[in-house]
DNA sequence: GACGAATGCAACCGTAATTGTTACTTATGC
DNA sequence: GCATAAGTAACAATTACGGTTGCATTCGTC
């Protein structure tokens, strides 16, 4: 896998995990899947479940399934659940002593809030259970 | 300087041109205005000469000047000179053999493609002038 | 024409972020 | 008890980016 994977592995395993709601799966099998990494889910699955999304469970017949119905978590839930943004916020410059380049952050750190909330609302339109379907 | 900061170096030093224009500026003063590297200077002003926003001249009394009016200048145009996206593409996989992960790809790529275009729109209703002014 | 000052450009280094990997601990069901 | 799973920490490999150096080129001035 490349960068700015975290997302695509989370939506796409949620995605399948909505086809067959109930059905326990472990993070071998993600991994296989997904072609990556058996740890390299439990890190992006666990920040799942900590917003709530995903359960997981130790031991023999242990595994990972979704915390709720699969028409009821958006896009949006998991973008944020994730806390990555994929709208770069401009770099966090500690003392913009200039003038004009605290004019200019203002007026684009606004534009790229506004942005940011853009997207989550569109991908809120979206459940994971819908995307399947085409 | 940190990460994503080629558009702030950009529309920083653009932003002061448009104070006075015409006035001619060394890579070395404006490096040195920013805190970085003339030659980092270069490369990111150089984008914006191939895209027709400034011009620069060789030689003793060279430099780097607007090469249009600061009222005919939008934060767009500068953020599409470097054509780097703040918006994060989904990474570029190759092979989507897996028809959840091609739906789901095609349904983000399609967000992302619109809200780039949000975020063009509302960088073009500013101009490097306007900025100056609060 | 020689010299200094500027861009243009290529190559490389250092650092930060991210993914991948290994190893180990903990918990669970058989 | 033992196999199997998650949980976690630590480290390696890769990538991206800014920064740096060096040198060629161009232009004005003496």
């Amino acid at each position: 896998m490349k960068r700015n994977s975290r997302l695509s592995l989370a939506l796409h395993t949620l995605s399948h995990m909505a086809g067959d709601p109930g059905q326990m799966r472990t993070s071998a099998d993600i991994a296989d899947h997904a072609g990556t990494n058996p740890v390299v889910v439990r890190r992006v699955l666990g920040k799942l479940r900590e917003a709530g999304l995903l359960t997981s469970e130790k031991g023999h017949a242990g595994g990972w399934k979704l915390a709720r119905s699969p028409e009821e978590i958006t896009l949006a839930d998991v973008y944020l659940a994730l806390d990555e943004s994929l709208v770069a916020t401009e770099s966090d410059e500690p003392a913009p002593s200039c003038s004009v380049e605290y004019a200019l952050h203002k007026r684009v750190a606004g534009v790229m809030r506004d942005i940011e909330q853009s997207l989550i609302d569109r991908l809120a339109e979206t459940t994971i259970s819908e995307v399947r379907g085409h």
